[in-house]
DNA sequence: AGGGTCACG
DNA sequence: ACGTACGTGACCCTT
């Protein structure tokens, strides 16, 4: 049976425009469009294995739709440019592609794809449909069917005729009609005006068309027969309007649109010229011709790699002075647990691929002596993982003075997709084999033979080679020399000793809060079981939603792409109806305390050590943050005080020490004073008041003693907004207060914090005119939406341009302050350790003799981290755990 | 694999 | 028309 597939091809590409997030190419042009299209076209292949394809488009402005009324499709916003410019990138790749497009002056893809489909099912083809249009569901019939777009492009659902009328009730053919009455805003179609999707499907199912509507209008009354009378006439226009004429004369014919897959010989150029490479790779075509464009799709490094052995090792030993890349492959996520696979030394003339197995022998000595002089440069790619996998297998490192990975951050901290392989696409160096291609993925995982491995591995290690004088011409560039060499490098070693440090957990007391967490949980299990009259699944908000709102009957407060939202926003508000949801919030406390920080610690801490090695992450957060995992120590409960009694378990590694913890007092409200300049917020920190009061006498325009708690809460709410790239909506939505509210406090805000208000809209217009924004050490966050024409895009990056520099600034201050921190700890030969970092806060471990010292160090230290227009405060604080040290 | 929820700054 | 406060990571459930 012939099955025909016909695609609307401007609703596609549309809706795959405003699903896919930004993608340039290496030649800065706009493909997600294309890219998206492309991704629906090869699933939608792949699932409906067609005889005949064909992607229709709109052919120009004006159709025949315009003859009736004029106005047809007008208050359109005009299609961003973005946009614009990849409808000829996706016909040229149609066609490379070899499936057939079609477009006709005066008519829209509709019309041609309601012709042809009704020619395809008297021809006795079956036929799909796809769009993101539901008018298109008019067309349905036996041997038509609906393929509708959800969620963006990426997921098809498919309707015949029944479907249709299980949804609205209605036959194909009255889908005019329901357009008819309801009108289309998108099309400008005015229908009724007051008559929305369910009045206009009570009127069909009682009366069956617009023209019964209007015959029968005198069974009507009140406002809507009025309404009905008055806009009759729009009513029957609207109707035509959406109706798809499906006898429009076409000089093409379904044999022209036959698909017996993808053209051999201009598929693959096609796809090359896009750079869509992962697709080149998924139809198993090659670019070949598509390499003039400079994308190879083949290795063609040529690497001469030497693979050591115990004969050769002394000339490699020779080698070892000139050595300029090293690379050590590792396997597992964790570095802490990782194995090594193997090591390559590279130099221009030389790569040698030393067996990991080598190194444990006698004849490794010059090998690990040269691992561990900081005197030979340690450049690489991802150097502190190298670091940690070989601390733990007992081989000392040091010397990191290029970090390919770290360059690559801060060159673009956003870039997901920070691997070897597409920093040498980036850099138009040969590619690399897919690394699953190497070693297999998940469970098929192994490692291959060695004259694989050791190949590929050299591969890598010349790339990284290579893109180390393009990245510090870069760095040069960016003038961000001196934070990459004088911060972020450094800094890199010190995580790796904290990291390796670890800090102690008293499993006994973690195991016993564990008991008494249980106990309470198992009690609340019960309660619940018993007021909702049956046993079912707490921790599935799809059970529980179905316990809450069906079986209780409470009232739906929100929802989610998926059900009932039941977040603790929501049961807060239904705590009231019913005694059930008391218990779930208070299940809900336990059972996060128990399974990531009980349980989740518990089988983080090393048999080795007995210890937690956190691993923070330095090329994570797009606002130079540092990131923590395995386990994440960055996120240990404080706010409450059954979760606060977690932090008792982090305690000393050594007797008669002490937890010293130092945090920064309202750091980035402190930044954001320096770098707006605002007058009223310097003074309030040069009289070192306590902010949230002093915005509230501000806003509120009262004395400090007449400021009440809520005046202070919402003060805070809006220092915090300010800082976050305040919006109304999100005030409102955190004060719990209308729009209009939130947008007044704002006002009243911005009237007197004038300078805050100047940086916001300065600070918006630079980003405009740059694309990126800078944080005080020119740390560099590119914000390429942030001239998007589509208004979630531009304000999500417009309130990324407010908040990364202030987020940033912070955390260049901190990461400073560590720096000299662990200076100041070594040129005074303390024995204290710095442990722990948490965005604003420091912790270390300390003996008894040093205490007193410490407690001026640290904060000392931290507050001349950076020399800002306001005094930089931290707290120091300590005890016998991290509970205490408050 | 993705969504929901919730822990932190 | 759209649906949002900024930055993370872990756990659980569902697909």
């Amino acid at each position: 049976m012939d099955k025909l597939i016909l695609i609307d091809g401007n609703s596609i590409i549309y809706r795959a425009f405003f699903a896919m997030p930004p993608l340039t190419n290496t030649k800065g042009w706009h493909t997600n469009a294309v890219y998206g299209f492309t991704n629906m076209l090869l699933r939608i292949i792949e699932d409906h294995k067609p005889t005949h394809m064909m992607v229709a488009f709109d052919a120009g402005k004006i159709t025949f739709r315009h003859e009736s009324y004029k106005e047809y499709k007008g208050g359109r916003n005009k299609t961003p440019h973005e946009l614009s410019e990849q409808f000829p990138l996706l016909k040229e790749l149609l066609q490379g592609l070899g499936i057939a497009q079609y477009e006709l002056s005066g008519y829209e893809a509709d019309d041609i794809i309601g012709t042809i489909s009704k020619e395809a099912e008297q021809a006795g083809q079956e036929v799909l449909v796809i769009s993101g249009d539901k008018d298109m569901f008019q067309l349905a019939s036996e041997h038509v069917e609906i393929g509708l777009t959800r969620k963006g492009v990426t997921e098809i659902e498919i309707y015949n005729p029944e479907q249709i009328h299980e949804r609205y009730g209605l036959k194909p053919h009255q889908i005019t009609d329901l357009k008819g009455l309801m009108g289309d805003t998108s099309d400008n179609i005015p229908g009724v005006p007051g008559v929305g999707e369910k009045t206009a499907l009570k009127l069909l199912h009682q009366f069956g068309s617009v023209e019964d509507v209007l015959a029968n209008i005198h069974e009507l009354k009140g406002k809507m027969k009025e309404k009905i009378e008055t806009h009759a006439d729009d009513a029957v226009l609207s109707k035509k309007l959406a109706t798809i004429y499906r006898e429009v004369v076409l000089d093409k014919t379904l044999d022209e649109m036959v698909f017996n897959g993808f053209n051999p010989d201009t598929s693959g150029p096609a796809l090359a010229k896009l750079e869509f490479k992962s697709m080149l790779e998924r139809l198993s075509l090659s670019g070949e011709a598509g390499l003039e464009d400079g994308i190879a799709k083949q290795p063609t490094l040529n690497v001469e790699v030497t693979v050591i052995n115990e004969d050769n090792i002394k000339e490699f030993i020779s080698r070892l002075p000139q050595v300029k890349v090293l690379h050590v492959e590792t396997y597992g996520e964790n570095p802490h647990r990782a194995e090594i696979i193997g090591v390559v030394f590279s130099s221009e003339e030389h790569h040698d691929y030393v067996p990991f197995d080598l190194f444990k022998t006698d004849h490794a000595a010059p090998i690990l002596n040269w691992l561990q002089d900081p005197a030979y440069p340690k450049r690489g790619y991802d150097l502190h993982r190298m670091d940690l996998a070989l601390h733990w297998h007992e081989i000392p490192f040091a010397g990191v003075t290029f970090d390919v990975q770290l360059a690559a951050y801060l060159l673009d901290p956003t870039e997901s997709n920070q691997t070897i392989s597409a920093l040498a696409a980036k850099y138009g160096l040969s590619s690399l084999v897919v690394e699953e291609d190497i070693f297999g993925k998940g469970a098929k995982y192994k490692v291959p033979e060695i004259e694989v491995l050791s190949n590929h591995l050299a591969r890598k290690s010349a790339t990284v080679l290579s893109i180390i004088p393009k990245q510090e011409e870069e760095l040069e560039k960016n003038e961000m020399k001196s934070l990459f060499h004088d911060l972020e490098m450094p800094l890199s070693r010190i995580l790796a000793d904290m990291e390796k440090q670890g800090i102690e957990v008293y499993t006994k007391d973690l195991q016993e809060l564990g008991k008494e967490f249980e106990s309470q949980i198992h009690q609340l299990e019960e309660d619940i079981y018993r007021i909702a009259d049956g046993k079912f699944n707490i921790n599935s908000p799809k059970q529980l939603g179905e316990i809450l709102f069906v079986k209780l009957g409470l009232p739906v407060v929100k929802k989610t792409k998926t059900g009932f939202s039941t977040d603790a926003e929501v049961l807060e508000k239904l705590a009231p109806y019913h005694e059930i949801v008391q218990h779930i919030l208070q299940y809900r406390t336990l059972a996060k305390l128990q399974s990531t920080y009980v349980e989740g610690l518990l089988k983080e801490i090393s048999p080795k050590t007995g210890k937690v090695h956190t691993y923070y992450r330095q090329t994570i957060a797009a606002t130079g943050r540092l990131s923590s995992q395995f386990p994440n120590l960055q996120n240990i409960p404080i706010r409450l005080e059954e979760g606060r009694k977690i932090r008792k378990v982090f305690v000393p590694s050594e007797s008669g020490w002490s937890i010293l913890a130092a945090d920064y007092s309202q750091i980035e409200l402190r930044v954001l004073a320096h770098i707006s300049n605002d007058e009223r917020l310097i003074e309030a920190f040069l009289q070192d008041m306590d902010i949230h009061t002093k915005t509230a006498m501000d806003v509120f325009g009262v004395k400090p003693e007449e400021v009440d708690s809520n005046m202070r809460r919402s003060a805070k709410a809006v220092n915090f907004g300010i800082v976050y790239g305040i919006s109304d909506y999100g005030l409102s939505q955190n004060l719990n207060i209308t729009r209009k509210e939130a947008s007044q406090f704002i006002e009243q805000y911005f009237a007197i914090f004038q300078g805050v208000k100047q940086y916001m809209s300065d600070i918006v217009k630079e980003a405009k005119e740059n694309g990126y924004v800078t944080t005080l050490l020119g740390r560099r966050r590119y914000l390429p939406e942030i001239n998007a024409s589509n208004f979630n895009l531009r304000s999500f990056a417009e309130r990324m341009a407010m908040n990364t520099p202030i987020q940033g600034t912070a955390a260049d201050i901190i990461k400073l302050a560590m720096v000299h921190m662990d200076k100041a700890l070594s040129d005074k030969q303390l024995k204290s350790r710095m442990l722990l970092q948490v965005h604003d806060e420091l912790v270390f471990e300390v003996p008894e003799d040093e205490l007193e010292l410490m407690k001026v160090l640290v904060p000392e230290i931290m507050s001349k981290a950076l020399q800002l227009v306001v005094p930089l405060n931290a707290e120091v604080s300590f005890g016998s755990n991290w509970y205490e040290a408050k």
